[in-house]
DNA sequence: ATCCGTGCAAAACCTTTGCAAGGCG
DNA sequence: CGCCTTGCAAAGGTTTTGCACGGAT
């Protein structure tokens, strides 16, 4: 944990890695795989800092986009969620599923739109430098609790 | 047109067809193929009605789109759009393109997305319901003007 | 008279910004 | 000192809500 901090915080270089920013980037290291909102970012970090402010959570996170050590998603659910970066990722290749019942979100692996993509860009003239995939339903666990 | 109000107004059933929601209605019908923001919908509607109020547009909006006559979506900037839903479509399959230009969206018809939706349920469990695909990059135009 | 729908204004919600104070080289 | 960062509070942008008025049944 130590050890992959102080890695991911080399990439804020330019940038001071003060007590703040290195509580937010340990609340995404202990919650890997987990999408958070602003909100949820400040409610974890308050455990161990009660005094940080939630303008200081935005802006680190920004901070934190911006390096690459981010990922910025829009669930359409009113609020921006940030997961960690998946190291040599060429961040490009998201697929989510968010389950309509417990909100929870997963990842799916994946990528079998290039050849959707390469269609797109010939037919349309589109040239695609992102996307964005989501699958809306039921996860098992959901599933089988409706069914129990 | 008329008689394309007066169908689509039959879905109002147990909801009065007052001026304001005919007039949201043309709206849509005179930007078909748009996806209209709030906003928009209520510069365009105070042309021909300079007394509408946007509480009325956004409460005009929902119910349309709980009729099924519009279709929400959420591009990620911060607003939520809607279009006119395709007759005889199931609702399902939407892709579009967001170009990071001029903001202007268009769609995409083909659904290959069938075949990843498959292979999720079967590896994850995860029952799909509904997705959303959007592709961000250039269109035509605005690739033509940089390079020009 | 009763509903439902409207417009207005206020509130709600998430996010950003201004600013004075703090930290640290 | 000078610069970056912080916390607080205020402001911003979008959407929702409370409420009294008004129109239609």
């Amino acid at each position: 944990m130590e050890k992959r901090i102080e890695v991911l915080s080399r990439r804020l270089q330019g940038y001071k890695f003060t007590p703040q920013r290195r509580l937010v980037l340990e609340v995404f290291l202990e919650n890997e795989g987990d999408h958070l909102s602003a909100e949820e970012a400040y409610n974890l970090a308050r455990v161990k800092d009660k005094d940080i402010g939630i303008a200081t959570i935005y802006r680190t996170l920004d901070l934190l986009e911006e390096v690459g050590i981010l990922h910025k998603s829009d669930f359409g659910d009113g609020r921006k969620r940030y997961e960690l970066s998946q190291e040599g990722q060429d961040e490009h290749h998201h697929h989510h599923l968010v389950c309509l019942g417990c909100r929870r979100i997963q990842e799916v692996e994946e990528d079998l739109l290039n050849q959707l993509e390469g269609l797109v860009e010939e037919e349309k003239g589109f040239l695609i430098v992102d996307h964005r995939v989501q699958f809306y339903g039921y996860c098992r666990p959901c599933r089988e609790k409706e069914r129990g």
